[in-house]
DNA sequence: TGCCAGGCCGGGT
DNA sequence: ACCCGGCATGGC
């Protein structure tokens, strides 16, 4: 393999990275991710924050919490219109409603309808058949596969690209799966890091480099932009 | 008040 | 292979 095309500057992105992750382990602590109870739970909270503060999906998995529909079985069950009603607070309640149904069919005919089961795939199949469903991206995928099933898989999301981005350490024209190798390839493989590092990316994101300010002012990461 | 949030899909070029 | 519109609520 030749240097990572996506790699902008001339520099050790194995070190970097870990002095990134060290500052920010350093300045926020563990971020006890993923805030859910059960990996069939991450699974349902994965399709629902799809472009939505995590705010209104807490309120979308409490409501179905409270009516106990929140296990494999009873979502198979229910009917979709109700299901989008229950979850509205989430947004694009239509078209979540339909996900939460393609993903529940799938793990109930595949595996069971338990969580436990995908864990006997190796994380490479299983993300192509996350995949295939409708309605999950790479980032739900992945978030699945690290977050619900504890596999070794980087999850990558648009704080990630814009925190990247404005350090220079990467084009602008990266796509998605470039991204999760630059952090696969250049960390030590192991759930435990991976786990925290997407955590802590989303938390010095929200705080500093949201898309409408600019700038990184305070940034505990303003020590990297030039180097 | 308008903009944004832990994306993804489908259709058009 | 990109590019873009649509999807939608709630918080600041």
């Amino acid at each position: 393999m030749g240097k990572n095309r996506e790699m902008k500057k001339s520099v050790h992105l194995e070190e970097v990275l870990k002095k990134i992750y060290d500052k920010l382990f350093a300045t926020f602590g563990p971020q006890g991710w993923w805030p859910a109870s059960s990996p069939f739970e991450v699974a349902i909270g994965a399709i629902l924050t799809q472009n939505t503060n995590w705010k209104n999906v807490e309120k979308a998995i409490n409501n179905l919490k409270k009516h106990n529909l929140l296990s494999p079985k009873k979502l198979k069950e229910i009917d979709e219109k109700k299901l989008s009603i229950l979850i509205k607070s989430a947004g694009y309640y239509n078209q979540k409603a339909k996900k939460i149904k393609e993903f529940v069919k799938f793990l109930v005919e595949n595996y069971n309808g338990k969580m436990e089961e995908m864990k006997k795939e190796n994380p490479e199949d299983l993300r192509e058949k996350l995949l295939s469903i409708k309605g999950i991206g790479r980032e739900s995928a992945d978030s699945i596969l690290l977050y619900a099933l504890d596999m070794p898989v980087f999850v990558v999301d648009a704080y990630t690209y814009r925190i990247m981005l404005r350090h220079g350490l990467i084009y602008e024209d990266i796509t998605y799966d470039e991204l999760k190798e630059l952090f696969e390839k250049n960390l030590p493989h192991d759930v435990k890091i991976f786990n925290e590092y997407h955590a802590l990316l989303v938390k010095v994101g929200k705080e500093f480099c949201k898309k409408s300010v600019p700038k990184c002012n305070g940034c505990p990461l303003e020590e990297f932009l030039e180097k």
